[in-house]
DNA sequence: AGGCTAGGTATCCGATGGGAACCGCCAGGT
DNA sequence: ACCTGGCGGTTCCCATCGGATACCTAGCCT
């Protein structure tokens, strides 16, 4: 009781926990935060994000097209062109985003330490 | 470059990156959010996700003992009983899980409206 | 003795994620 | 005229994962 309103979230039907499974995942939060500060093409956001897959990239962009947080605008050029750029309410998410980010940025190391330390409990002579 | 700092989560093989790929679950930030408050047993947070199974929350638990965010307490009692709680670094982990569940809880509807206007391009008798 | 509780595990199957390869488009080089 | 090359997308295929169901353990209660 110390500040959550858990309202939403644990509910398996709501809107709220449809919005959780929506973002809550491994690409879709790299996607946002590559997407955080302007509008960004195709090729770009393959080369940032290291290791996505075109296909999957692409995936994950459309479903966010399709649930409003994601604009798609495709210009008739040749190469063609894609960019790709938060809408207003894709932008509420930049903070929730940033703030998820730093932590991982802050306490990756941390984490990665405590999964060494439980995967090796046999070198210990003290 | 309007303040965020990429460094970290656009590598591929990162810590940073990890972290995000261990947290940005569909199951494990409502799992965090169950344990943001202190310790639960196991069977409460069965009941308090709704359509979480057993196997699925074991599961996500474990992983996130073994990477040092979850303590798992097991009493040697008759029925047993396992209490699970955040980590100190765990805790560290509230204040983002808090800012995405409360962003979800606010804008779960307008993503479900966007979806829905999205699937019905049909109905437009103008 | 049999059932109850509570947590965990085993087994199975359908869904899904992801990589590699291919497609279409057209400007530009040769 | 043809082939190549850049970009975005899609198709095919397979490994992995999610999830439902059933079973296990171990003591207390009736």
């Amino acid at each position: 009781m110390s500040g959550f309103v858990p309202g939403g979230v644990f509910l398996a039907d709501c809107p709220g926990r449809l919005a959780v499974e929506l973002i809550a995942d491994k690409w879709t939060v790299v996607v946002l935060a590559g997407l955080s500060e302007g509008p960004v093409r195709h090729g770009e956001l393959v080369e940032l994000i290291g290791g996505i897959s075109r296909k999957v990239l692409t995936q994950t962009l459309r479903r966010l097209e399709a649930h409003g947080l994601v604009r798609r605008h495709a210009y008739a050029e040749v190469p063609p062109r894609v960019e790709y750029e938060l809408t207003p309410l894709g932008a509420t998410l930049i903070d929730p985003i940033h703030t998820l980010t730093e932590w991982a940025r802050a306490h990756g190391d941390a984490v990665l330490e405590a999964l060494d330390a439980n995967s090796e409990p046999a070198a210990h002579h003290s």
